[in-house]
DNA sequence: ATTAATTTTTAGTCTAGACTAAAAATTAAT
DNA sequence: ATTAATTTTTAGTCTAGACTAAAAATTAAT
């Protein structure tokens, strides 16, 4: 069945919230990520419940089903591959790439993605560490830490974000934080949860624990 | 001023049949082109004169304005763009480039179109032998000839053809026709004005007089 | 256990861009 | 120069996807 630009969007923003949680999700929520109003919200979900996207009760909230799942994921598959494509091949930087990705996601073509797909040689993550899902919907589970959990003098490489804002991007940029970074936290404050950081051994900086949350680092 | 997907093709169209002629436009010739009713064309005009994109006079016909050639010159650019891309880099046939790039026209970067015409080498023709426009919406006249007009026993190099439609280009690329043969017309029919035809000084092979007529040469 | 606050849904409206049927204008034919 | 045929426009309708305001349900607070 056909999909439409809005409904396209509206499973993204779905599964993006299921996937934190094992609890339905709510209206609200997903008029806060849609910039839309609740009651657009619900029209919707009665349409995408309709057609058998997610299963959907009356104030209850809402899930995506296998299916809406799946169109889901392929949506992310397109636009993760197209960040790879817009980082690698057209030298954009990080930041630069999201508002472009969300317009080439929605080309339709079976081919398309997959021609892709080879000749960015296969590439298992975007260019902010995203995994990127497979074409039959599968996405590994990286298990990552989130910096801010990681303890004290512990060392770890940086290998994504939890935020593809491109603020935030363009200040880790500034701080010299990309992917593959060598961190080892010298110093928690107590007081406001902020880190001193060494980076492949130079001199310590400081990021807010807002920041450290959305750093994601294997250990 | 923004501009809609419908917008868009309409412009586009309107540009195509502008390009052969120095009279206005008729409704009907571009609803047949946008696959609308007549009706609704008018409504669309309507639109596009408001906005300044066309003149449009009611039951005279519809050109273009400056701004207009503009918008349509830039959507051309972005088609044929991305018609090289999917054919030199990720390996399409020239026949089938042509509806996911009327997808890909649609994406709206300043940066984009002008980082991927570098990525591609500035080509000046895209993989029909149509002329790519520059960003200033420059598009060179190339004075090419319809093979149907060329003389009998004269020799040509074939240079593009005027339609993209996919089973004309599978009939060609079955006929070994390919941009940069060499062609020599060595009959001419007056029956049905239908062709006999060498490649490279092969035996030759007949083609139809509708065929020749979409064919552009250079002599 | 009620009441108050919050969230969600329903009912009704709007816009873009399509449509059909009928009216109006233009063009072609006698 | 009329009349007939054709083309174009107008008027009114429909759908997707948004909206606001009011009603209904749920959750939180006493």
């Amino acid at each position: 069945m056909a999909t439409s630009l809005a409904e396209e969007n509206y499973l993204k923003i779905i599964y993006r919230l299921c996937e934190g949680t094992k609890e339905d999700i709510s209206t609200n929520s997903i008029a806060e990520l849609t910039n839309n109003k609740a009651a657009s919200v619900t029209d919707m979900l009665q349409k995408l419940a309709e057609k058998g996207w997610v299963t959907y009760q009356k104030y209850q909230g809402v899930r995506l089903t296998k299916i809406g799942e799946s169109i889901a994921l392929s949506i992310i598959r397109k636009h993760r591959l197209w960040e790879v494509f817009l980082v690698e091949k057209l030298g954009y930087n990080w930041d630069e790439v999201h508002e472009i990705a969300e317009q080439l996601e929605h080309i339709e073509s079976e081919t398309l993605i997959n021609k892709l797909d080879s000749f960015l040689d296969f590439p298992k993550i975007d260019p902010h560490g995203d995994p990127i899902p497979s074409q039959e919907g599968e996405i590994p589970e990286l298990g990552y830490l989130h910096l801010s959990e990681v303890k004290l003098n512990a060392t770890c490489t940086l290998m994504g974000v939890a935020k593809d804002s491109a603020v935030f991007l363009q200040l880790l940029t500034k701080l010299n934080l990309s992917l593959g970074a060598r961190l080892e936290v010298v110093e928690i404050n107590t007081f406001d949860r902020s880190v001193s950081l060494k980076i492949a051994e130079e001199k310590p900086i400081f990021i807010s624990h807002e920041v450290a949350k959305n750093i994601l680092v294997k250990v």
